[in-house]
DNA sequence: CATCAGTGCGGGCAATTATTCATTTGAGGA
DNA sequence: TCCTCAAATGAATAATTGCCCGCACTGATG
C-alpha cells in the first residue's frame, strides 16, 4: 500500500463525507483526527484528481453541455440551447422564448446601445415574448429593408413589433428588402434620410438575427423576396442560407450573385466584434446555420437541442 | 410551461454553472440577470430538490455507503468498512491496519483513558501496527486472563505486544483464560492483585475485542482453550459466537453453559455505554458478528466490505 | 378601494471554505 | 552526523457562501 494511494483513499474518505455525508470540514477533521486545513486540502484534491463526481439531473444539463461544447468549437461569445419539446412549433416558441429573454437582458443594461435587428419568424416570436421596457437610452435599428416587392411593409420585419413593446427610438430602412437592380439600391441607399441609419449601422453594439435555408420553403420565396427561378440559380451556386437577406455559401462565404449586390440590407461583416446573435431551430436550417458559424458571419447562437447536437456531431 | 418549472429550469441552470462550470455565484448572477442571493436561492433548492447528484468515484465510497448503513442499521457509535482486497489475507491486514489507526487515535486523545483490549489475530495485527506512543496518562488492561491451559502465556493475548509499543501502565489478568471450574475462577478473581483490574474493567472508557466463530476451526479451539468436545456441545445449544470467551448464540444471548462460568475475562454487559469496538472480518464469522450485533454486545465494528454488505443484506 | 397574507428580493452579517505564507518535519545524501 | 530540500503543517487572512430580516410587490378578499 503505497503512501500515495492511502492519500488518496483519504482524500476519497473526507471528500464523502463532505460531499455525501453533508459535513462540514471541521467535523470531518475530527473524525478523521486531523486539521481542519489538512480536510481543506484532502478534499480539494479529491475533487483535483477527479474523484468527484457531479451531475445536474435535469433535462437543462444536456442543454448546457452542449452550448458549452458549441461555445468552444465554434468560439462563440453566447450560446443557449433550450430542451426540446413535444412539438417542433412547442420547441421554436422555446427558442424565441429564450431569445427574448436574451434581448430583454441587454436592453436593461443601464448603458446606452445600439441593438441592430433583422427578420424572421423566430425573431418575431421572441418580441413577443418581451415586457413593455422603458429605453430611451438605447437606439434600436433595422438591419433590413422593410418594403416588400409589392410596396407594402415587409410581413416579418421585427422592428416595428419591437417599438410597440420598447419605448426608445428606433430607426427602420424605409427601402426595399432587395431592390430591383444593384444601381437602385446605391441610389435608395444613398438618400440623405438614411445617412443616420448607416452611421447607427456601423456601430451597432449588439444585433439579434435570424437565418433562413434557401433550398424548399425558404423565407425569401415565401415572402416574394426571390423568385424560383432566382432560388434555383442560387442553389446552383451552392447557397445554403441567408442572414438579413445576405446569401452564403456551405463555408459561410458570401455567394457571388446578383441578389448579394442588390440586397439593401446592412452589412453583414464576417468576424464581427460585436456580439451578432443567431436565433434558428430546425432541421432543415441546419446546413445554413452550420455555414454561419463556419463562416464566423455569427458569434452567437440560440437553438434547440437536437440543432445543438447535430451541429457538434 | 408552469412557473414551477421555469423556476426548477433556473435552479438546475444555475446550479449547472456553480457546479459543472465551476462558477462563482457572482458571476452566475450577472450572467443569469439576476442577484447573487437569488442564485444562491437557485442553487439551494437544486439541491434540496436532489438535482444535483454528487458520487465520489474511488472504492472507498461503497465502504463508507455500508459503514453509514451499519450504523444506522444497528445503532453503532462507530463503523468503518474497509475495501476488499485481493487476497483474504490483505483484507485482514486491511481490517487490522483500520483498527491500529482507530486505536491509536483514542490513545492521542489528552485525556486519561481506561482502554480495555481483547484478544485474537485481528487485534494483534491492529497492535503490529501501531507506532511507538507515550501514553503514560491511560491505563490499558487486559479483558481476558493471559494463561493457556498448558502454563504458558496465551499467544493471542494482546496486552503484552501493545505495552512493547505503548508506554502505559498496563494490567493484565495473571489467570487462565478458562479455569477448571466455576469454583476456581471465583477463587483466581478474588486475588488481592486482581482488585485494580477488576475496578479498572467496570470503567472503561472504550474496548476493542475481536470476535470468534466457534464451529470449524474456531480460536478458542486451536488454542486449546476448549476441547472440540466443549465445542460440539456449545454447537448443540446454538452457539455461534465467542467475544472474550463469552459464548453467545445467533441472538447475541450467553449461552447456558458451564463454559461462560468458567471465563475468566471482565464482564462483557450487553448495550454498553462506552464504545465496545469490534474487529472481525471473514466470510466464517458472519453469523458472530450478525449476533454480536443483534445482541448488542458491541457498538462498534471495524470489517471488510463483503462482510459488511452480508451484514446488510 | 383598502387591507392583508404570501412571496420574493436584496442588504448586511455570520459561517464556512480557500489561499497564502512562514515554519516544521522528515527523507535522502554527502 | 549533519546538511539540504521538498513536502507537510497550522496560523493568519481573504474569498465565498449561507442565512436572517425588513421591505416591496402581488393577488385575493371583504
Amino acid at each position: 500500500m503505497s503512501s500515495r494511494d492511502t492519500k488518496l483513499d483519504d482524500a476519497a474518505r473526507a471528500a464523502w463525507l463532505a460531499y455525501i455525508g453533508g459535513m462540514k470540514q471541521d467535523e470531518i477533521a475530527s473524525i478523521m483526527g486531523l486539521s481542519r486545513q489538512s480536510v481543506q486540502r484532502l478534499v480539494s484534491q479529491a475533487v483535483a484528481g477527479g474523484l468527484v463526481k457531479t451531475r445536474i439531473d435535469h433535462p437543462i444539463s444536456q442543454c448546457m453541455d452542449l452550448a458549452r461544447d458549441l461555445k468552444a468549437r465554434y468560439g462563440l461569445q453566447i450560446c443557449e440551447v433550450v430542451p426540446q419539446l413535444a412539438s417542433d412549433a412547442a420547441t421554436g416558441t422555446a427558442v424565441s422564448h429564450a431569445t427574448g429573454h436574451l434581448i430583454e437582458r441587454w436592453l436593461s443594461k443601464p448603458d446606452p446601445l445600439i441593438l441592430g435587428i433583422g427578420t424572421g419568424r423566430t425573431l418575431r416570436g421572441a418580441v413577443d415574448h418581451l415586457p413593455h421596457l422603458d429605453c430611451a437610452r438605447h437606439k434600436i435599428i433595422s438591419l433590413t429593408g422593410n418594403i416588400s416587392p409589392d410596396g407594402s411593409t415587409a410581413l416579418y420585419n421585427v422592428l416595428f413589433t419591437m417599438a410597440e413593446k420598447v419605448t426608445a427610438p428606433t430607426f427602420p430602412m424605409p427601402v426595399p428588402v432587395i431592390s430591383a437592380s444593384a444601381g437602385e439600391r446605391t441610389a435608395l441607399l444613398g438618400q440623405k434620410t438614411l445617412a443616420t441609419h448607416h452611421d447607427l449601422s456601423l456601430h451597432t453594439d449588439i444585433r439579434f438575427v435570424g437565418i433562413g435555408a434557401i433550398e424548399g420553403d425558404a423565407p425569401l420565396v415565401l415572402d416574394g423576396f426571390i423568385t424560383r427561378e432566382d432560388q434555383a440559380r442560387l442553389l446552383g451556386k451552392g447557397a445554403v442560407g441567408e442572414i438579413i437577406g445576405y446569401v452564403f455559401d456551405a463555408g459561410g462565404q458570401l455567394i457571388d450573385d446578383d441578389i448579394n449586390t442588390r440586397v439593401s440590407s446592412a452589412p453583414l461583416p464576417a468576424s464581427p466584434v460585436y456580439p451578432t446573435i443567431a436565433a434558428a431551430h430546425g432541421h432543415r436550417k441546419r446546413p445554413a446555420i452550420r455555414a454561419a458559424l463556419d463562416g464566423k458571419l455569427i458569434n452567437g447562437l440560440i437553438t434547440d437541442e437536437a440543432t445543438a447536437a447535430a451541429l457538434l456531431g
